[in-house]
DNA sequence: ATAAGATCTACACTTGACGTCAGGTTTTGT
DNA sequence: ACAAAACCTGACGTCAAGTGTAGATCTTAT
């Protein structure tokens, strides 16, 4: 039995739990999803993984973060990873680009109220500090 | 029967609601949480808000836009409302506004940079579309 | 060869943030 | 005065995003 499965780069579920920073349970639940799928699972083996799959993970963090649903996540997150010569209705793919760069663009804007705002906040009561001191 | 309630510029809930933009059920639920309080409640009688009420719920739904769970919200909405003579512990208030403001920096930058790879994305395909047109 | 450790599937449970429903009380318009 | 509308509490339901557990199977180190 040659060793077919840890040889190139692949890693098992284990190895790409610790990496990503997430729990094996997570993985199974995000393959669920359709956000991640394993390299091979001929028979009933293990599944497993190439480095791909670390910074797919990634990205479904980073887009978590932006606030996305998992499930708006698997619908976008292959642009990422596709073979861009093989993206099908690229039409689409640009709508739903521009999307999310209008949304972005939006919570940039609200960031930057939120954070004129703290700033306010700060100074106000770095001000009433200097007062009570006197 | 002197009109007690309604005088002034006290509201109900069903007011409140609505002019926030959620449900009478979500504003129980927020008071149980200590997001908000109303006016006055002696006996057993209604719930009476005034219109600080209303920006209390913009807030909310501000800081849960940034991401913040309720829990969160609950232990620093009253930043922006509390009297400033009247608070307490004001190096702590500073310690968790400057927590905020740096939150805030990181987030603004994590959107940037997304921001910059979807303006890739969208480049690389519609460089695709203008190719496949020759 | 075998025991330990890693992984498998399947189902149940949890938490946050509400929504629904039922049955009762309070206000308000007429 | 009285019905309709608004409100009350409390229990239960739901959905997303996982986590926990059990019992079986697979891999690997010795």
């Amino acid at each position: 039995m040659p060793a077919s499965k840890q040889s190139k780069d692949l890693m098992k579920i284990g190895d790409l739990a610790r990496r990503a920073g997430v729990s094996h349970r997570t993985i199974h639940y995000y393959e669920r999803l359709g956000l991640l799928r394993p390299i091979e699972r001929e028979g009933v083996g293990y599944r497993y993984f190439n480095e791909e799959a670390v910074t797919r993970l990634e990205k479904v963090a980073a887009l978590k973060r932006l606030g996305l649903s998992l499930d708006e996540i698997a619908s976008v997150i292959d642009l990422y990873f596709e073979d861009a010569t093989g993206i099908r209705g690229k039409r689409r793919v640009l709508d739903i680009l521009r999307g999310q760069l209008a949304r972005t663009d939006q919570q940039i804007l609200e960031l930057k109220g939120f954070r004129a705002e703290v700033e306010e906040n700060i100074a106000r009561v770095e001000d009433l500090i200097r007062k009570a001191r006197g």
